[in-house]
DNA sequence: CTCTGAAATTGACAATGCTCAATTCAACAT
DNA sequence: ATGTTGAATTGAGCATTGTCAATTTCAGAG
């Protein structure tokens, strides 16, 4: 079965900024925001833009730290397991964001599409020279390594000290939040994730989160047109049963 | 009450490594390792090197982004608090660690020394001066910051998805692998944390870190010497209780 | 040495969330 | 339509962890 669909860029000869990135849609997103036409075209000379399907690893097996890689659009969910099979997700990446790990630090992280996604993705050394020539994008890098730690700091306190009820309340306001890159918050959108995920994500059971979620449901906190799709008819009132306030 | 002893350092008119520089134990961890000479020197001029005590913040409210910190001995509990008053520590931070918010970011972190620690710090706009400058700064914050990531989503493995047996157990190897910054793991040691902040970095309650600590001494995974001190018989039965491998 | 107060431990009980099992539901193939 | 499959929901009982309260321990003050 063939999941992938690759296009190797085209070369194209003039130091403008590239027709492939031009009509990106996380062109002023990701690293590329930074870069100036030139190393935009080197860049995108050795970039790689593919479709994953849910389910498939972003990147194969110990690549990880082996390649760079936008997200065009899609969400993708970064996860632990233990020994036994027990899942965490410790992070949920969504366009126009960037993934990899610049410098190899072995953390054995697996990365998944969620949903069906775009990415953009270049080999590590491409990366690795651009930073060198280009200050600004180091700086770029270090501020999404900041943004996800505060990410992961926020969800600790979730996991830790919140019930399942405001654990549930706060990953539907997550996805609200981020699930539309161009606009702001969303009150009805799809989720992006199955019970099981959203269970690995909140460190519940299947059974834990549905139950919040009919509870949600009854309570008038959301309406569920069917299991994937949801609407928040007050997102104040989702926000208090979060606990974030 | 005066809980901090301040000292200005002097100004050395040389370009040799600092006097006090050359002295202090995070001379080659934190910040200064990547730094020349005379940026040593210039950081010196404004650092200021004090001792907080257990339970101080270690920079006031709304401060921590405005300056940078190593911490020289001691341990630092970065942690956040919901509405109601639950607390969550996010992170631990040892000596030569440096702490510390590059490029402001809001982010409601309390900073809090757990013991006795000496810090020293300097304010936010000489670091950023340096950053321009040096080149190698940043990356060594941007190192940091990925280092810091790691952790933080090693935990959130941890308390997603661990019971409260191993939760107490990785907290403990925790410690033993980080109390100690020169050498490596420790087999005996001082808990630099009460039972109320281990209950507040597991996402438990007091009561049952207190239990789990007495099954793991009846099951002979630890001695307790007083609350405080803690010797691990072998360190393989406690990685294996805590469920890493 | 005793008193004091905070920290830690222990016990009894309750509650939140988990396990196991049975349906239900939706998508899709026959 | 009907059957099949995987995902989601629902229910019943239970286990782990939380709550509340009573001791115990320990360090420091007098």
């Amino acid at each position: 079965m063939q999941i992938v669909t690759e296009q190797r860029r085209k070369d194209i000869h003039n130091s403008d900024v590239p027709a492939v990135c031009a009509a990106c849609e996380a062109r002023h997103g990701g690293v590329c925001g930074t870069l100036t036409p030139d190393q935009l075209l080197d860049l995108s000379r050795h970039s790689t833009r593919r479709r994953v399907e849910p389910g498939r690893e972003v990147v194969g097996q110990g690549e990880i730290s082996d390649s760079y890689a936008n997200i065009i659009s899609g969400v993708v969910k970064l996860s632990k397991v233990l020994a036994d099979g027990r899942q965490q997700i410790v992070g949920l990446q969504f366009a126009p964001d960037f993934m990899g790990r610049p410098f190899t630090r072995e953390s054995a992280l697996t990365a998944e599409a969620a949903i069906d996604t775009d990415i953009c993705s270049f080999p590590r050394n491409v990366i690795e020279r651009l930073v060198a020539e280009a200050p600004g994008l180091e700086h770029r890098l270090h501020e999404q390594a900041l943004k996800e730690l505060d990410e992961a700091r926020d969800w600790m306190l979730t996991l830790g000290r919140k019930t399942a009820q405001e654990k549930v309340a706060s990953f539907l306001y997550i996805i609200a939040t981020h699930i539309d890159p161009e606009n702001g918050t969303a009150t009805e959108f799809d989720l992006p994730l199955s019970r099981a995920d959203i269970a690995d994500y909140l460190g519940l059971t299947i059974e834990t989160v549905s139950r919040q979620i009919t509870k949600l449901r009854k309570d008038n906190v959301i309406r569920i047109e069917s299991s994937r799709r949801v609407t928040v008819p007050s997102m104040d009132r989702l926000i208090h049963v979060a606990g974030i306030d």
